[in-house]
RNA sequence: GCGCCCGUAGCUCAGUUGGAUAGAGCAUCUGCCUUCUAAGCAGAGGGUCACAGGUUCGAAUCCUGUCGGGCGUACCA
């Protein structure tokens, strides 16, 4: 309903101004009055034809404002200041078609998408060596709320998480197995209890352990190569460790409502031949070169000269991204290269695939060599645009898959190969001393400290969650008397309502220093807030039923309603904020700013609490007003839900 | 060195791509539970938007410079 009503407004606006001043725009850039008793949208374009047809705003708004005054659902164009115009629109047709809207499970979007074709989105990407921490859950958070508001908004995705199977990282976690810990596949395989807390401290201790002696620094790139070549103990104890972490990172992630469709293996990556082709293309497109002098001899490097031209020579090759080291095993870049060509249909190979057991038994599928006869899988890849959801510390490595693809021709995709960039979740010094750990004096001056797996410094995904559902536990029992099992489901909810709203609510490029205390909260702008209102609003229609009443029909007449509206504005200003999460979903969506979902859920829950301190609606004698009342409640009660939904959070049913 | 990002209330952050009187939360202070739940509500104080220029009807937002901070620039990812 919004999203087309807005659209079309833009379009009408649009025609009117090439029809009288000749001048064309292709979208127009709406905002917010500053009070709703001026309207509900304002529009400053005044200020810019006047610029360019050299005649006074507000004349010009004026002329505007009489033409804007026929487009259909507008009622009232009004020139204010220098010369914006600002809308009033038709509150009873706004407030009808969003319950029809909403009763019709859309929610009030009606418009198409932006653009067709299937998007895949690739999220998590966890080095499976060892356990998820903070910033992996910034990620998730980020990617699968992403994805929420895609599938919301109509469009087709794909949801992938990469398993980096043969990297470096799991290469490292095998070599503290096998050389400093000396276990064999089958001790390791006999480790009990957390197995991703136990790699954690393994890869924590590797570093040391490299720090040794050269032979043990070698050892690396032995693990690596025994590794890409399959077939042995070693590639065998690789792979135990890493599916292993990878199912306790799913476990991890499915804690906090984050799903896939797709777990692609690197080491199919390898052992289909992806990599064989993408690095024969790369060869033939001379988008890669070998390197015979210099300190990156013996490996195969970026072209970022670019085109048909003979390979630079090796001296000039010190500062290009190597693609395949000097012992021949390929760097991520060159496998995700691949990767990224396979993501769009264009390497001419395709993964095999069976079902995974998934968390929430939805239908999950992981790569394989070899095919399940048991089991069709549907058409994986082949999308139209590409999303990574990888933190700003990776933008130059995405920058190189970009120009990589670019280089081999297709620039179309290079250009929807999208790095959806973040910044890094990072620990105060006053968290890195809560969890005991060690700074230098260096460190302790800084604003905040990095996390690093390698040094075993981070606040674990499992623990934050565990103590943010003990606290919420705490405070579920402190308010009502339920079995164990009803407050533990409830106090789940609201942990994974807070957590989710922390890591969203801050923009893409603003680091978040972590501190517990923030993280921890239940109180003013937090996810809890958001769900405490719909609680609120829920029990109302729970007293309602209890009674036999039914509620009013969100399809109905509701004759009166526009009256009430009009006469009320800061009852109009709460169902008008509800009518717009669609659009904001879109903005969301587009600008890849997740927060935005956060700040409308939080401001429609403030708005709602202070409708429902003014309003007591159940005691209410004049049965219309009632209606009207319980009618608002409705609409909003069913847009903080989906505002909850497309940020992954929940509704307790009770707090 | 080079590249990218940031600097907004005591603290943590928003700020709809240049618009109307710069907003929230936390913290502090003052009130509000016999009501559909106080994880709430009402109110108060708190600002040279780092600094200096510039662009124009209009700048926290754009351009230049200075100062301060972060990240990247790996045969890790």
């Amino acid at each position: 309903m919004l999203l087309t009503f807005t659209r079309n407004l833009e379009k009408a606006l649009i025609e009117k101004i090439a029809a009288r001043y000749h001048v064309s725009y292709d979208s127009l850039n709406f905002t917010t009055p500053p009070k709703i008793e001026l309207g509900e949208l304002a529009l400053p374009v005044a200020f810019d034809l006047a610029r360019k047809i050299k005649r006074p705003p507000r004349e010009i708004a004026q002329e505007l404002a009489e033409d804007a005054c026929a487009i259909a659902g507008v009622g009232k164009v009004d020139v204010a200041g220098g010369g914006y115009l600002n809308f009033r629109l038709d509150r009873c047709a706004i407030a009808k078609g969003l319950a029809r809207g909403i009763s019709e499970k859309n929610f009030g979007r009606t418009a198409a998408p932006d653009v067709s074709g299937k998007t895949i989105v690739e999220h998590t990407n966890i080095n499976p060596n060892k356990a998820a921490h903070i910033g992996h859950l910034r990620n998730a958070a980020l990617g699968d709320s992403f994805i929420r508001c895609l599938r919301f908004l109509g469009y087709q995705v794909e949801v992938q998480n990469y398993l980096d199977n043969t990297g470096v990282q799991v290469a490292d976690v095998v070599v503290g197995f096998e050389n400093m810990l000396g276990k064999t596949r089958a001790e390791v395989a006999a480790v009990e209890g957390k197995f991703d807390y136990y790699c954690w401290d393994v890869y924590a201790k590797v570093s040391d352990y490299y720090q040794q002696s050269e032979e043990n620094r070698k050892l690396r790139s032995r693990a690596m190569q025994a590794i890409e070549a399959g077939g042995n103990p070693t590639a065998d104890l690789a792979q135990h460790v890493s599916m292993r972490i990878v199912s306790a990172h799913l476990a991890t992630m499915a804690r906090i409502n984050v799903y896939y469709d797709l777990l692609p293996r690197e080491s199919e990556i390898l052992h289909l031949k992806f990599w064989d082709r993408a690095y024969a293309l790369l060869k033939e497109n001379k988008a890669i070169y070998y390197v015979d002098s210099g300190k990156h001899s013996g490996c195969w490097v970026m072209n970022t000269a670019g085109g048909e031209e003979t390979p630079p020579s090796g001296e000039a090759a010190d500062d290009e991204k190597i693609i395949v080291r000097s012992d021949g095993t390929v760097t991520y870049v060159g496998k995700d290269i691949a990767y990224q060509l396979w993501k769009f249909g264009l390497l001419g190979l395709d993964f095999n695939y069976r079902p995974y057991a998934a968390p929430n038994d939805g239908a999950l599928w992981i790569t394989d060599v070899e095919p399940d006869s048991a089991a069709a899988p549907p058409r994986f890849g082949g999308a139209a645009r590409v999303y990574n959801v990888i933190d700003s510390r990776q933008a130059y490595l995405q920058g190189v898959v970009k120009q990589g693809l670019a280089a081999l021709g297709f620039n179309a995709q290079a250009e929807n190969s999208i790095h959806f960039s973040y910044e890094m979740v990072a620990l105060t010094p006053a968290c890195c001393d809560e969890l005991g750990f060690p700074l230098t004096d260096a460190d302790r001056k800084r604003p905040y400290v990095e996390v690093s797996g390698r040094k075993g410094l981070g606040v674990k995904a499992d623990d934050l969650l565990d103590a943010l559902e003990k606290k919420a536990l705490g405070e579920v029992k402190s308010r009502h008397g339920l079995p164990d099992d009803e407050a533990a489901r409830i106090a789940r909810i609201i942990a994974v309502g807070a957590l989710r709203y922390f890591l969203l609510r801050f923009a893409r490029n603003t680091v978040i220093a972590f501190d517990f205390k923030e993280a921890l909260s239940f109180d003013g702008e937090t996810g809890p807030y958001v769900q405490y209102a719909a609680v609120r609003a829920n029990n109302i229609f729970r007293k309602l039923a209890a009674t036999g009443e039914t509620p009013p029909d969100l399809t109905g007449d509701h004759p009166g309603l526009g009256e009430f509206l009009e006469s009320d504005d800061e009852i109009w200003e709460l169902v008008w904020h509800a009518a717009r999460l669609p659009e904001i979903a879109r903005v969301a969506a587009n600008t890849l700013e997740l927060g935005q979902i956060c700040k409308y859920a939080f401001t429609l829950a403030q708005r709602f609490n202070l409708f429902y301190h003014r309003y007591h609606i159940l005691s209410e004698t004049d049965t219309l007003k009632r209606g009207h009342l319980l009618l608002v409640t409705d609409i909003v009660r069913r847009q903080l839900e989906k505002a909850l939904d497309l940020i992954g959070c929940e509704v307790p049913p009770k707090m």
